[in-house]
DNA sequence: GATGAATGAGTCTTCATTCAT
DNA sequence: AATGAATGAAGACTCATTCAT
């Protein structure tokens, strides 16, 4: 009894989320409505707050989800037993990032936008995210410093502070994409490569 | 008359814009409202639409008015006649990021995330943000063009792909300050080093 | 099968009743909500519409029941053999009312106040009052009328109105107790003797 | 300029405090939504706002405002240079209840018994009403030392339980008259007198 | 010309009750 | 017979904007 209720209710919690990206994805967070989420959703308004509390719950709910799905898309990459170069890494991370991101009637990507700027004013988002994020910069460091061990990277370079700055080149992935449209994985794999990160 | 009318509207104007931004830095675009960005300005209703149409109106002329401001500041940087090499041209335009950004009351890099996510469902800052952005981008080509002239990076390298790879630099560091509160100039810098940017 | 159910039946519905006394004894009779009810009986919602058709019915069953009980518990005090003077009446009266109120989780005097007011807007429960007050007071002018034939009270006197003062002395006694807390039978009675009420 | 907004403002309270008791004296007050008691005042629902925080703001301010009138009203019942007996006082006091509460539309004995309920769960509500009636009973102490300085009542009795005595005829006239209906000034004195208090 | 009072359309959320299983 | 999921109508309150003075 209990296993076909808690069923039930991760897909219908599931169901509401594909609603809330929908909605979030055309509107933002802040100005997306629950009814908005409602009729995406296809339950009634009743129905919604049997499984979310409330807006802030659903906002959290669909940010963690997005992050969680994210890591362990992009775990993989790291475990690969061929360990690739720093261009190759990027353009790997990006393409997963892109996608991951992809979905029908909506792209994360844009959702992920919104949601840094929730993040913002949001102290529950803001600490996921805070989380999330160092969580991954130390996976990055560690590849690092393996490159450095390899011989790739110079061994006396701040490992930390490449680790920062190819989070940078991640998240400006991300913006480029939603804003400009055409930054592409090969692209900054290109950029990369140019610039000498082999 | 209309030229006192003209100065005088131009500094409420920017009365009501750095009202606008203090409460834009704490509740983000949509979350703020008329009401409170009024108390902030100090004016009254009233007086506050003889300046500006309506909410877009100032969310439009905020964002409009920051990427000026930015791009003022950082124009310079490009004209510097002893040309920086890559990271020393990344610190730089981080460095100058930070100082424009950093006013009493507000950030603008916080803005600038609120601003990018409100650009995705607002057509006419999109259009803004998209000019702008890519004005710069052709600025950051051009510059990769003479780095490639001076022979510091790769003349076959295609100089389009190195600027959209600084731009995500440039666009990470926001991100990555706002959410991780740790991505300085120098550290950015530094990694790009360890990575070959010279 | 019926007079298992029967007993089965009257068990839930006391079962229910205990419920809605702790709930409306926090809350008030409106502001308590069905959901609140159920949950505290420890039912399903559908086991709870089985035993009473609404919100108005347990009201009404409620209110019913502790007007009853009271009515059964004051009962006694005008059958005693030994009549006792007026303050001493109202003493053992508004004890007896003490003593019935107090039950584990809530105060039946704090939910007379509840009842009075809601009376005041449901035609059932005013209707059901009036009666059962009614009939109270004409118990309290025989007892009047007792007191005139033993010459304790004026012979000329109306008793009607002395049942009247009476009543006001318990319905205050409840007020006074759930407003200031700090009516006890004994004072209220040293009052009256006081005054003359022998 | 203030002056006009002050008057204007307290005018606008009155005139939405006396739609609150309409709706209140039919309804009860958890039972009344803010759409009756705007309904009422004939304002819009934003105009309410502008004059009370919210619903429990109006609650408290009708409660208050009652209390309030009536101790003025009752006031100069104490103050008669001629110094009445104990029924005479009951009468005085319970008559200037009944004409202070009797309003076009609505009767404030009622709503008394919604205020005591509501009190009962809200603490705001409760400490005003302790307060008031604390301090209402203060008076009717003084007055029973009175008496007994003039001889009326015993010197030994306990004034402050006489005083607990009154004020629960005071009650429960209140409870009296709004659930049986037929509680009189005249009907209580006559009561009082019979038992003795002069 | 400048103000603050006013508004109607919404915003999130909850309620008493019913229905499919 | 019993449950928990579902609902439509309403609940308190807010918003960007306008208008009378």
């Amino acid at each position: 009894m209990p296993k076909i209720s808690a069923a039930h209710r991760a897909m219908r919690q599931a169901q509401i989320l594909d609603a809330a990206w929908r909605c979030f994805y055309r509107e933002g967070v802040q100005a997306t409505t629950m009814e908005q989420i409602i009729a995406a959703s296809g339950l009634s308004a009743s129905a919604m707050y049997r499984y979310f509390a409330g807006k802030d719950d659903i906002i959290v709910a669909a940010v963690s989800a997005s992050l969680t799905g994210l890591a362990q898309r992009l775990e993989p990459i790291f475990d690969d037993p061929v360990p690739a170069g720093v261009a190759a890494l990027v353009q790997r991370l990006t393409g997963a990032i892109e996608a991951f991101a992809a979905r029908p009637g909506y792209k994360l990507t844009t959702i992920a936008l919104h949601g840094w700027s929730e993040a913002q004013r949001n102290e529950r988002l803001r600490r996921l995210m805070r989380e999330h994020y160092a969580a991954f910069r130390r996976r990055l460091t560690q590849r690092v410093r393996r490159w450095q061990a390899e011989g790739r990277i110079a061994a006396g370079a701040p490992a930390g502070d490449v680790a920062r700055l190819l989070l940078s080149v991640l998240f400006g992935f991300v913006v480029q994409g939603a804003i400009l449209g055409d930054a592409s994985p090969a692209a900054l794999a290109r950029g990369l490569e140019a610039l000498g990160g082999r």
